[in-house]
DNA sequence: TATGAATGAGGCTTCATTCAT
DNA sequence: AATGAATGAAGCCTCATTCAT
């Protein structure tokens, strides 16, 4: 009753994780605001009343998916940038892992802008070891989180190559738009 | 006869923007999702039966909203990219533009990307004119409504210098992040 | 629009009533603790969502039919009060507009505790002027109207007489119940 | 295996009592009507499931909870009453009895009316005896047990002294009202 | 026997929408 | 055309009760 982590707790286990995916996906069909408790619960084979048994609120369950992405997440999005030796490495990391996410079955209710935090402190350091220019590490962040993104949904929804497109955003924040002198 | 007529047609038009109006806020504050129909009577001086004399349903009226921006912004978003002799000048254009925008009252209810469309066909234009080293019109033009979005907000939330703000946005897609050789 | 106080006034009124007199036969008949509002608007015949049109809840439909039968019971329960120039008048008067009261179809629902204000200044008057002992106006008010509620009780239950039952209780307050001696 | 048994017995027997205890506090604290069975738990250490090993309803523990006063209370209610030698003995013994079990700690949820039988026997035998006039023993019962419940209320509610406030109720029941003569 | 999660009924409240005035 | 009350569906949440462990 106890070497087997009991049923019951396998249970528990499972009912949260049904309830966390279907949130994730209810929000990211009919975004955060719009979405309900119930949608939620509908696409669950739960009862109504036993996601009050797990979570509190809507609110409740969009921090517990934070918390979720975090941990999963975060290891994938920042392991290629530690060792990134240029500034091309450490932003073909970044595009190439944010696209091969956004890409994957799940990719449409993943918010990229959760990782905010962690590429601003590895962009401080890249500025540290003198692989960018100094800049705000904060906006330049807020850039490639938001270019990413809208890059990722552009070719989810037209079936670009993620390879080529990670080149030419990793390019284009490399050395800018200007045409060589 | 006609007087009482254009009276009539100038208060039909009063309560539209009424509507309008209560509506940008709402949405704002709310999120469109979030927003039901009775916070936007709420915040009008109409009777709630009224709305669907001029609209038939929230959809109805964020349809209105965006055309009512594009008639609205579009001319000041691409005002200054048309003349603009460098990339330097056109990316300052929009940024500056963009910024401008989103610092405004309304500014958290309007959507850049609502701009999508003239920006990528003046970026056409720009590599067209030798302005911009050839890369996709497309996903520039995400890149930059997505990061101009995102600097936007941290400037709005931070109260930081827009002008400043203005000039480092520029920088970063003129030049990129590498540091100078 | 304005002569016959408009049909939808009229209307407006008939509902509110509809209301109260379904919640004090719901009140009296559960208990006010154990009554829902669905129970009310189900003893009506409006539907669901009108409740709120003209209460905020429970709390303030009792609030309501307090008030109401302020205004409707006081004068009726003080009335005989005021003229008695004896003790035994005054008890009289009491316990037969309070058994009346509480015999009619109604009874069940009115709790004769919301005179208890009045009932006290009435004693506190009737003791100035010398038609009672000095004692404790509260506490006397307070006996009186639970041993007429009582009493009404019981009479209701078991079909006594009413006028019997007045004689009895008057001369139980003003003489009490040792023997002669 | 006996003692075994014993303390099973002695578990299950503290079982019944936690839920007895805590429905006492809850009935008082927000009235039968409005009490729900899980607010009981909830003031209980034990599981949702286990009040149905000891109870079927909540009208259930209202019985058992009656039972329980019953035979605790009547003994010491009517306990100065057999032996009174005059009304004033037995009015003395009621009243001073009452006002003591209103103002313990579980004073609120005591409801006196539970006594009305013990109550009106006496009074029949004190009639009997010659202690009191000739008079409807059930009336005198229900008009005595109200009167006392709500003067234990007011002496609750605003710190009265009980010696006083049962030598008052006392003179209000054997001699009335009536200034003397 | 105790536990506590699951269930779904049902209470509370707000919503979109209609329609008589 | 404007009003605002009525409607009942539907969202939110808690409840009594069951039952596998």
């Amino acid at each position: 009753m106890d070497a087997v982590t009991s049923k019951r707790q396998r249970i528990k286990q499972q009912n949260r994780q049904f309830i966390l995916d279907a949130a994730r996906r209810v929000f990211a069909e009919q975004g955060y605001g719009a979405a309900t408790i119930r949608d939620i619960i509908r696409a669950t084979p739960l009862a109504a009343g036993t996601f009050y048994n797990y979570f509190t609120s809507k609110d409740d369950v969009r921090r517990a998916l934070d918390a979720e992405m975090a941990t999963t997440l975060r290891p994938f999005l920042s392991e290629g940038r530690a060792q990134a030796a240029t500034a091309e490495e450490f932003l073909s990391a970044f595009f190439s892992a944010s696209f091969a996410l956004k890409a994957g079955p799940t990719g449409a209710m993943i918010d990229l802008g959760a990782g905010f935090e962690d590429l601003r402190a590895d962009l401080e350091e890249a500025v540290a070891r003198g692989l960018f220019r100094p800049l705000d590490a904060g906006a330049l962040a807020a850039a490639l989180l938001a270019a990413a993104e809208e890059i990722a949904k552009r070719l989810c929804a037209e079936g670009g190559d993620a390879a080529k497109a990670t080149e030419e955003a990793t390019l284009l924040f490399l050395r800018g738009v200007q045409p060589p002198v």
